[in-house]
DNA sequence: TGTCCACTGGAACGTACGGCTT
DNA sequence: AAGCCGTACGTTCCAGTGGACA
């Protein structure tokens, strides 16, 4: 009884609390705005390039690049989204599909995706890979269209699984009777390239477009237009819009981030009950865009990860200056010991580690410590605390936090 | 200068599982 | 039900590595 008092309160002080927002969705990354400021070039250029399938064409296949939050896919989204209503209107047998390679996984996901723009169903899993691209051409002959495939985040794909998609892909119209594709394939990473097989390099660059970092003058426009749609009248305030593009510029220009910092910011106000988002609630929202990704990590690793990190961190406790794989290891097999669980191997141990130092919870480096041997030299670059906080919450990952291990005094003693 | 350590990291392969086709 | 397929997660094997040391 007394948590339902308890939480009628949270929910009243929010309804009673003063309004900071008009409309929170229009700051999430993927709301596509009317108007994406600085980026007028590439809408026409890429507007340019489509145009010929309103009169029933195939256009060039397109390769897009740019990093993260320049605007790469809401200005592609944008003019699709306008080019299939232009299409609806003329008549023009366009179809446009969307897939996030890297949300998508797979090839197999990735093509089922596209049967289920085109109307034909695949099952979940079951079919060998070429079967669902043979339905995919199927569908696509089964009668006159034109299909625009984006390919975003093209780059992750294609890094874990090959280039075999894109190649069949772009040669999909050589097969195909009547209906045309084109591909947009976006990346986040100018070194892509290096991955593709030359054809496929050739194929999918018909045409190319850039999109450079913003800066901070053109990140305080993109957030201003953002914040009078988001926000009510002036509860933002100039310096506030200032630091966020800031922050944001010196991270290679990322709007995605910008928006995040403002919502968070405006969040943060509005549960303190200000009446304005100012420099300090950016600061705050800064820090807790980072806790809560940290947290959300350590929370979702496998068991055998978990183990690792507590491995390191129980080296840390103990003084080891920079730990090694040959250390983390021993000490994770006592762990596994303690806890029941049979140890993975040292190989696969070691790509553990390399995965934890991918999602930023550890630091990694190979180093060559001559006739000791080559390894490497680990340390955590999260705060012990926040460790600490996320296992004590898991009863068995409590009792290991504090644990002490006998190999320990060994390691300590050699390479304290 | 050659040896040797303690690994790294690529590749091939194994196993379990869910789900489809025949 | 059997056979096949993709996927995830793991093991085993082994060539390669960089630099301290004899």
């Amino acid at each position: 009884m007394k948590e339902f008092t308890l939480l009628d309160d949270v929910f009243e002080r929010f309804l009673e609390s003063t309004n900071v927002f008009k409309d929170r969705e229009m700051l999430r990354h993927d709301y596509v705005p009317d108007k994406l400021p600085h980026r007028e070039e590439q809408i026409c250029c890429l507007g340019e390039i489509v145009a010929p399938v309103l009169k029933g064409s195939r256009c060039s296949n397109i390769f897009v690049y740019g990093k993260t939050g320049t605007g790469k896919t809401a200005v592609i989204k944008y003019v699709l989204n306008r080019l299939a209503d232009k299409a609806r209107e003329f008549g023009a047998p366009v179809k446009v599909c969307y897939v996030n390679c890297r949300l998508a996984g797979t090839e197999y996901r990735v093509y089922s995706s596209l049967c289920g723009a085109i109307g034909v169903n695949v099952p979940f899993t079951g079919l060998a890979v070429g079967e669902v691209f043979d339905r995919l051409k199927a569908g696509l002959d089964s009668g006159k269209l034109l299909f625009i495939v984006v390919l975003d985040e093209i780059d992750a794909l294609i890094k874990a699984r090959g280039d075999t998609l894109l190649y069949e892909l772009t040669r999909i119209n050589e097969t195909l009777e009547d209906s045309r594709t084109a591909i947009v394939g976006i990346s986040n990473d100018l070194q892509f390239k290096e991955f593709l097989d030359p054809r496929v390099l050739s194929s999918l660059s018909e045409e190319e477009i850039v999109f450079r970092p913003y800066d901070a003058a053109e990140l305080q426009d993109i957030l201003w237009d953002r914040a009078q749609m988001a926000f009510l009248d002036s509860v933002v305030l100039d310096g506030a819009v200032g630091l966020c593009a800031a922050l944001a510029a010196a991270e290679h220009g990322d709007a995605r981030r910008a928006l995040d910092l403002l919502r968070v910011a405006g969040e943060l106000a509005e549960r303190e009950g200000s009446e304005h988002v100012v420099e300090e609630h950016i600061r705050l929202a800064e820090k807790r865009i980072e806790h809560d990704r940290v947290m959300e990590a350590l929370k979702n690793l496998p068991p055998h990860s978990k183990l690792v990190l507590c491995s390191v961190y129980l080296l840390g406790k103990a003084k080891v200056s920079c730990a090694i794989t040959g250390d983390i290891y021993e000490i994770y097999s006592e762990l596994c010991d303690q806890s029941g669980l049979a140890p993975l191997t040292q190989r696969r141990v070691s790509g553990l580690i390399n995965e934890l130092d991918v999602v930023g919870l550890l630091n990694s480096r190979v180093v060559s410590m001559g006739r000791y041997g080559r390894t490497k030299k680990i340390r955590l670059s999260i705060a012990r605390s926040l460790i600490r906080k996320v296992f004590t919450t898991d009863d068995r990952l409590r009792r290991l936090i504090s644990y002490e291990p006998g190999c320990l005094a060994g390691i300590s003693r050699s390479r304290g």
